[in-house]
DNA sequence: GTTCCCCTGCGG
DNA sequence: CCGCAGGGGAAC
């Protein structure tokens, strides 16, 4: 679900809200391959603790903690980080939210989903981590360690040259859209941002990335970063999932030229929006438009 | 390189 | 019942 603007607006809003603060409370979930490092060695870790920055990678969360660990995080597909004060019906189920009158709100109430709490010294919010299909992760790195996941990830795609894309396309025979989702070239790009970008570069993503020319890369990476710094400014996309830490949808949805939009006219020349699968995803593109 | 898997819920 | 979902890793 969630892609570099939706970890980054989740970064920018969570982190005032959990730097500074002694955590008082922790609680878990059972064990499951959510959690990397076994819940009761975080609970014990992370009780007493603060936490210093809160930094982003590509789509992983980093914050470092007052006794110099880290503690990972990631969205996986369905992963909600927020705090209590925050309401939305996305944090509900369908059958929750059929149950609710229109216009009623509730307090978030943690469910079996909500695979982490963390409480304060302090009278303010708590902090969860909910995840209905618990492709993320949680991880506590000890001081010194390296975590193999992040030690792969690529330069961050906006921070990104044009140069590296051309230079990692080069000799590649994939289609150049599973080369852009390739968190070991460039991290943080997903789905729906690559679909648009590809899009925006008028190039279609079936194309071999071999194929694509230094000048077609130079301008893929401006659209990407265009699209990536838009999305951020508007909240991230809220299609499915997606609900911002303060419980308020992102926007970009509403600006989207072709993912999710299969069977409705291209905005630029009308032709019918085509959905293909590639490497086991969906790929969105307009075949008049993209070549 | 593909192919399958992890998991839960929604909508046709 | 089936296919689908902003993720990623491991196994052929």
């Amino acid at each position: 679900m969630p892609e570099l603007p939706e970890v980054e607006v989740t970064r920018r809003r969570i982190a005032p809200v959990l730097i500074g603060r002694t955590i008082a409370r922790v609680k878990t979930t059972a064990q499951s391959y959510f959690f990397l490092t076994p819940p009761s060695r975080l609970r014990r870790a992370l009780l007493g603790r603060s936490v210093l920055a809160l930094a982003r990678h590509g789509k992983y969360l980093i914050a470092s903690l007052d006794d110099g660990r880290e503690l990972l995080l990631h969205l996986g597909m369905t992963g909600q980080l927020f705090t209590s004060t925050v309401y939305s019906p996305r944090l509900l189920s369908a059958t929750q939210r059929g149950a609710l009158t229109p216009g009623e709100q509730q307090r978030f109430r943690p469910d079996a989903h909500t695979h982490l709490q963390l409480g304060f010294g302090d009278s303010g919010p708590e902090l969860y981590f909910r995840d209905v299909r618990k492709f993320g992760k949680v991880r506590l790195l000890d001081r010194d360690t390296v975590d193999p996941r992040l030690a792969r990830l690529g330069v961050d795609a906006l921070a990104a040259k044009a140069e590296h894309l051309f230079a990692s396309a080069r000799g590649r025979r994939v289609p150049i859209k599973t080369l852009l989702l390739d968190q070991s070239v460039l991290a943080g790009v997903g789905n729906i941002y690559a679909d648009e970008a590809l899009f925006l570069a008028s190039i279609r993503p079936t194309r071999a990335a071999h194929r694509v020319s230094r000048v077609e890369c130079q301008r893929l990476l401006s659209a990407l970063k265009r699209v990536l710094r838009r999305s951020i400014e508007t909240g991230g996309s809220s299609i499915n999932d997606f609900v911002g830490p303060d419980g308020q949808d992102g926007h970009y949805q509403d600006e989207r030229w072709v993912y999710a939009r299969h069977t409705q006219a291209c905005k630029r020349c009308k032709t019918l929006i085509e959905r293909i699968v590639l490497g086991q995803r969906s790929a969105h593109f307009c075949r008049t438009c993209q070549k």
